[in-house]
RNA sequence: GGAGGAAUGGCAGAGUGGUUUAACGCGGCGGUCUUGAAAACCGUUGACUGUAACAGGUCCGGGGGUUCGAAUCCCUCUUCCUCCGCCA
């Protein structure tokens, strides 16, 4: 949720930030009724103030007067008491309903832009941030998708998946399934190393806590939901790491916060079809190591840049030809200021798969989770919260798979050998 | 799933209708003393809202109610603890 602060503060940037990302004129238009509307909140509540500390003061004296057995006069103020009362009944009211009108049109408003973000519309107006060395594999002939690699070397069976639960759910065998394991354990080790305490959280969770992180109420149709129990099945470790850290004050500067977790993420993608979700492409159930960070304001971007780095080191690691973009405006997610995603070239499909989104959320989640820090000041201010996927291992799987395919088997890369305990598929 | 108990400031813990503007203690911060530290002593120490700054208002798990007045009484929800049942 944007600071209502920043919105009053700030106008002009928020409205041009909206601008990049093509917000319709009628909800840029929000920005000025939620303003006035708390104008109106305000000084409603400085005079109901005024009246409650009047019917305090009665209450006192009305104390008094029963101790020292002046029941006449105290039945008086009894009367005015109750006047009182109808105009702070009416106050209430008038509050309750401007209140209302402030928190729902806030949440529908999306997070600010940072000013590097470039304007665009979709997809092809992202900014190709950084280009991985190298010139682009090229492969035999030959070479096959995963999805037939995975048939040819018994990795993992879709129609298997199909039987069990559905479309879109996948079951990893063997090497398949090994080499899964591997991916998770290399991408904890390399968190570890960098810092991050390994979080193991509850996939399952309640309605505040995918409010907090944003899924909520915005991507309601995205996530799993078991109603008898009113809880969600996570479409990422965002949502758990994230609000640990809900209604907290921390005391001292604790920061730099650094959080990394290994879960299945569980997303209906409810409407995608089609020959861009073959395979490992898109699925409902997959396993991703998340890094989370709670940081001081004045570092968040640092922090972002030095996020790219740990995942870019993940891929070189790998061996996996990628690039970096920078999102535009109208690409980036409701909640993030900014957005860099990482995509790794598959040479046997020719094209460029999304395998990571680190971003910065500023203040936004903060604000929504009530994750504050103590100033030197003694001022209570929200944190930034930023994450990224380190990786997220569907498409790591498939890119590995067929980029390192050369007709004999598939070749694992030399910092995955340890996990894997073999150095090749055959 | 059944029965009972509990929820108060960073922690611990009093408070069952009116100077509670929440006691005492621990912890934190500042000071005295000291070469420095510890100990001792003195002072200070919640959040939100609001104001130019005061003032004022709200908050004792959440929500609602009774009352002139609620941490305290009533209803309801949630969570935790104890016992029983079930169980990887």
């Amino acid at each position: 949720m944007v600071e209502l602060r920043i919105l009053r503060n700030e106008t002009e940037r928020v409205i041009a930030g909206y601008k990049k990302r093509n917000l319709p004129e009628e909800q840029i238009a929000l920005i000025a009724q939620i303003i006035a509307k708390d104008d109106l909140r305000k000084s409603v509540q400085s005079q109901m103030d005024i009246e409650l500390a009047r019917l305090n003061q009665l209450a006192k004296e009305i104390g008094d007067l029963f101790k020292t057995g002046k029941k006449t006069e105290a039945e008086v103020l009894k009367n005015e008491v109750s006047a009182v009362k109808e105009i702070v009944k009416k106050q209430e009211e008038e509050l309750a309903s401007a209140k209302t009108f402030i928190e729902e049109n806030l949440i529908q408003l999306p997070n600010i832009p940072f000013h590097l973000v470039p304007a665009g519309k979709s997809a092809e107006d992202n900014e190709v941030y950084k280009q991985g060395s190298g010139p682009l594999p090229v492969l035999a002939e030959d070479a096959l998708p995963h999805w037939d690699l995975a048939k040819k070397y018994d990795l993992f069976d879709m129609e298997l998946g199909v039987k069990i639960s559905g479309s879109g759910f996948i079951l990893y065998r063997n090497k398949g399934a090994r080499l899964q394991r591997a991916l998770i354990n290399f991408f904890l080790d390399e968190a570890t190393k960098a810092g991050y305490e390994e979080i193991q959280p509850p996939l399952l969770v309640n309605a505040d806590s995918a409010r907090g992180t944003g899924q909520l109420p915005d991507k309601e149709g995205q996530m799993y939901f078991a109603e008898k129990d009113e809880l969600y099945l996570i479409p990422t470790a965002e949502v758990p790491v994230t609000n640990m850290y809900r209604d907290v004050l921390l005391k001292d500067e604790k920061f730099s916060i650094r959080l990394c977790g290994y879960t299945p993420c569980f997303r209906r993608e409810a409407g995608s079809y089609g020959a861009h979700v073959k395979g490992l492409n898109r699925v409902h159930q997959f396993d991703k190591v998340e890094l989370v960070r709670i940081e001081h304001p004045e570092k968040s971007y640092a922090v972002l840049d030095e996020m790219l780095s740990h995942v870019e080191g993940l891929l070189l690691k790998l061996e996996l030809p990628y690039r970096i973009l920078r999102l535009c405006g109208g690409d980036m997610g409701f909640t993030s200021a900014m957005t860099y995603d990482f995509e790794v070239y598959s040479a046997a499909q020719k094209r460029w798969l999304e395998v990571s989104s680190v971003s910065n959320f500023e203040s936004f989640q903060a604000n929504r989770m009530k994750l504050r820090y103590k100033n030197e000041k003694g001022d209570s201010v929200l944190a930034h919260t930023l994450n990224g996927s380190a990786l997220a291992l569907p498409r790591i799987m498939a890119a590995l798979l067929e980029n390192h395919q050369d007709g004999n088997g598939i070749r694992i890369p030399e910092a995955l050998r340890p996990y894997t305990g073999f150095d090749s598929i055959r």
